[in-house]
RNA sequence: UCCGCGAUAGCUCAAUGGUAGAGCAUGCGGCUGUUAACCGCAGGGUUGCAGGUUCGAGUCCUGCUCGCGGAGCCA
């Protein structure tokens, strides 16, 4: 048997009236005396097989008392439309074959603490609410590489070893780096990403970025996931298209391809299904005034905290851009309002229902010497943005871009309560292992 | 770093300051359509650690460790 030729749980559907091999783990078994319901779980679904004393030889029909949940088997029998079964089919079982027996399985079909589950998360992986959630991980990674791959981007990945902080402002994680002294791991490919877009016009980088943050919140990983696209020749608004039509893309293509998945995770998709262009867009000062309107203590000036950011989005059906923040809570290579010097050329998407920001971007200062103001303004070491600056030196245009983040999307997308069940090995600042 | 909450069987939890228990899991037995199957029996405990109050502490007090949630910071 072919690996092309194997058949998997997720296609025995169109094998009926066939006779087939499943290779698996036990999910459960449950018995009735004389007949015999073994469940399977092969990483593309589950499946029953069924025997009855006799229609088996006695021996195959006993290899039923030895396997144990998480026990590695094959089945081979004639798939049957079968109502009563999980899934609508099962297997009439002819034939059941023992790889190996797992010991006592830590994971019961039944509830679990967080952090039991967290120590055992390997073992989590494998159940069926956990592989809908990297399901759904995986479909909407792939559809922000289709996304930009059909738009002409090209994929420049950053560096994870940097020299110096990109921004300036968080901390970061350090470590030594032969005889050049400290290295740090990036907390964003953004600059890197500016490069490309001078060399390519439209690039996207994709990889894991750090944060040493002591954050302990349930939108906090101290290693997560960020597509950064970067576009030459664009302003604000171009960014802002740009990020509606990639939200868009990606909420509807997992609507279209992953419902089973939403449907394990129970998750009401009615705000999805309204992810639509065109999305709202307002402006730092009108999100403001929502806040006074709600009665919250809000000063001008300030960023929005995580209350802030959900009492805003809480008043739209569909995530909402927020645009043009007092420059002094935002980056120093942001471009400030030509209009008005005191507000950076930024936004923020929203996302409904609590799951806050999203997306960060804006468009970047292009001037050489605005950016050198702006860098010692900071109080960074000139130095080590030499090569940044080069960028304006050598054809600087107008260019904007911004990052969204994989985990608090997937939490949003999936309706998740923390981002630490949407990637596989969460990092968290009391959490190394496994 | 700050604020709040918590830690009892392998797991999820209960137990007015007075004999530490249930469900699940595990083992054994039963059941010809099970759906986290069901029914019966059995084994399973240094109540996070250290001290204190008390005739008596899982329970009250102090300190510590670990975890969870939130703030700040951010995606």
């Amino acid at each position: 048997m072919s690996l092309i030729n194997r058949v998997y749980v997720e296609n025995v559907g169109a094998h009926v009236g066939e006779e087939v091999e499943l290779r698996g783990w036990l999910y459960n078994k449950r018995s009735s005396g004389k007949i015999r319901f073994l469940l399977m779980r092969d990483g593309t679904g589950i499946v029953q097989g069924v025997m009855v004393k006799g229609s088996v030889p006695d021996e195959v029909f006993e290899r039923f008392d030895a396997l144990t949940q998480e026990s590695a088997f094959g089945l081979k029998g004639k798939v049957r439309k079968e109502d009563r079964a999980p899934g609508g089919y099962e297997l009439e079982v002819s034939d059941v074959v023992i790889y190996s027996i797992a010991h006592e399985y830590p994971i019961a079909p039944k509830e679990h603490g967080v952090e039991f589950l967290a120590d055992r998360r390997h073992l989590w992986l494998r159940s069926s609410r956990q592989h809908a959630i990297m399901r759904v991980r995986h479909r909407i990674i792939k559809a922000i590489r289709d996304f930009f791959d059909e738009r002409g981007f090209t994929l420049l990945d950053s560096p994870i070893l940097t020299p110096a902080a990109c921004e300036g402002t968080t901390t970061l994680f350090e470590t030594e780096y032969f005889d050049l002294g400290k290295a740090y791991l990036t907390q964003s490919g953004q600059l890197y990403a500016e490069a490309g877009a001078m060399a390519f016009g439209k690039v996207y980088c994709f990889g894991p970025t750090f944060r040493a943050e002591k954050s302990k919140t349930r939108r906090h990983l101290s290693e997560f996931w960020m597509v950064e696209p970067e576009v030459a020749f664009a302003d604000l608004n171009d960014d802002m298209d740009l990020a509606e039509e990639f939200l868009e893309y990606i909420v509807q293509s997992v609507l279209r391809d992953r419902e089973r998945e939403l449907k394990v995770l129970e998750r009401n998709t009615t705000f999805l299904q309204n992810v639509k262009c065109p999305l709202p867009r307002i402006t730092y000062d009108e999100a403001v005034e929502i806040l006074k309107r709600k009665g919250v203590a809000f000063e001008w000036g300030n960023d929005f905290g995580g209350t802030d950011e959900t009492i805003i989005s809480e008043q739209f059906d569909r995530p909402v851009m927020v645009h043009r923040y007092p420059a002094q809570v935002k980056a120093f290579y942001m471009k400030r309002d030509p209009e008005n010097p005191n507000l950076a050329l930024a936004v923020d998407v929203l996302a409904p229902e609590g799951y806050g920001e999203i997306i960060g971007g804006s468009q970047r200062e292009d001037d050489l010497d605005t950016l050198i103001r702006r860098i010692q303004e900071h109080q960074l070491p000139q130095e080590a943005f030499e090569w940044y600056l080069d960028l304006r030196r050598y054809g600087t245009v107008p260019h904007a871009g911004f990052g969204l983040g994989i985990e608090r999307t997937v939490a949003w997308i999936c309706g998740l309560d923390h981002v630490r069940e949407t990637i596989p090995f969460p990092r968290m600042i009391y959490r190394l292992t496994p």
